[in-house]
DNA sequence: ATGGTCGCGCAGCGA
């Protein structure tokens, strides 16, 4: 089972490139962020055309996140599960595909670590691993897939230097990422590719994607009993490349159902 | 050169 997220920036300006897209990669689950259409606006039957079923949750200009599967797709919910008073964006959604309970996430940006927005962030990270700690078990098959804005290492930024006291990789970000960790997921990218240079998004501006100057924010974490099982894990250049690309490239693994 | 490019939506913000 091929499980992918992907951070489209706008899926009505993308659809043709995820089109395109699926009809090569062929993933059996994708998890998607910034669609930026409201639900009316969702193209299910495009991708119903292609053999997956799909849910969205979004809210118009910004945010909006997305979850296809050819491999069943059941229990959906949007936002977070617990009894609190709902997220403002829309920014997580979880559905169960092919026995494997998921999820899309599009972590807060954050915009500066004085900034509102970054308290945001960690709130908003803290109340994942509530949600995780009170309504999920790490020995099941689980994987929150997303845009984390987080660089989990200076090994997953071009130049660590240039990152100093700015968002995604300061300290107080990183713990929250690790307190997920704790929990009991995985970095399965990272468990199968030790070296650095290996990124996920790039700045469009400053011919960042040619000079190899990005990322790694986009994320599949899992608990072990899947994380265990991940054979092949790969983030797709070639459709960072071309005309009208994300920003972001997609990230996949692939997963041995039989060892699940 | 202290910016650069996108997307949204029609100014300027967010990433």
């Amino acid at each position: 089972m091929r499980i992918a997220t992907w951070n489209v920036n706008s899926l009505k300006a993308r659809l043709t490139r995820v089109e395109e897209w699926l009809g090569y990669a062929q993933p059996d689950v994708v998890c998607l962020q910034e669609t930026k259409l409201a639900d009316s606006a969702f193209p299910a039957l495009a991708f119903q055309t292609l053999g997956y079923e799909s849910a969205h949750h979004g809210e118009g200009r910004w945010n909006g996140v997305a979850i296809l599967s050819r491999v069943g797709l059941t229990d959906v919910v949007a936002g977070f599960g617990d009894d609190g008073a709902p997220d403002p964006e829309a920014r997580l959604m979880w559905a169960t595909c092919g026995g494997v309970r998921v999820a899309s996430a599009y972590v807060p940006n954050g915009r500066a670590v004085d900034h509102d927005h970054y308290r945001y962030k960690l709130a908003w990270l803290e109340r994942l691993r509530l949600e995780l700690e009170h309504r999920y078990d790490p020995t099941e098959p689980l994987v929150v897939a997303g845009d984390y804005n987080i660089a989990p290492s200076d090994a997953d930024v071009w130049d660590a230097t240039q990152f100093v006291a700015a968002t995604h990789t300061s300290v107080p970000e990183r713990q929250a990422l690790q307190a997920l960790l704790d929990w009991g997921l995985v970095d399965t990218f990272r468990r199968r590719h030790a070296e650095d240079g290996l990124f996920s998004w790039w700045d469009y501006r400053a011919g960042r994607f040619h000079k190899r100057q990005g990322m790694r924010i986009d994320l599949l974490l899992a608990t072990e009993p899947l994380a265990h099982a991940v054979c092949f894990a790969l983030i797709d250049r070639q459709a960072r490349k071309g005309s009208q690309p994300s920003d972001h490239a997609p990230v996949l693994i692939d997963v041995e159902v039989a060892r699940l």
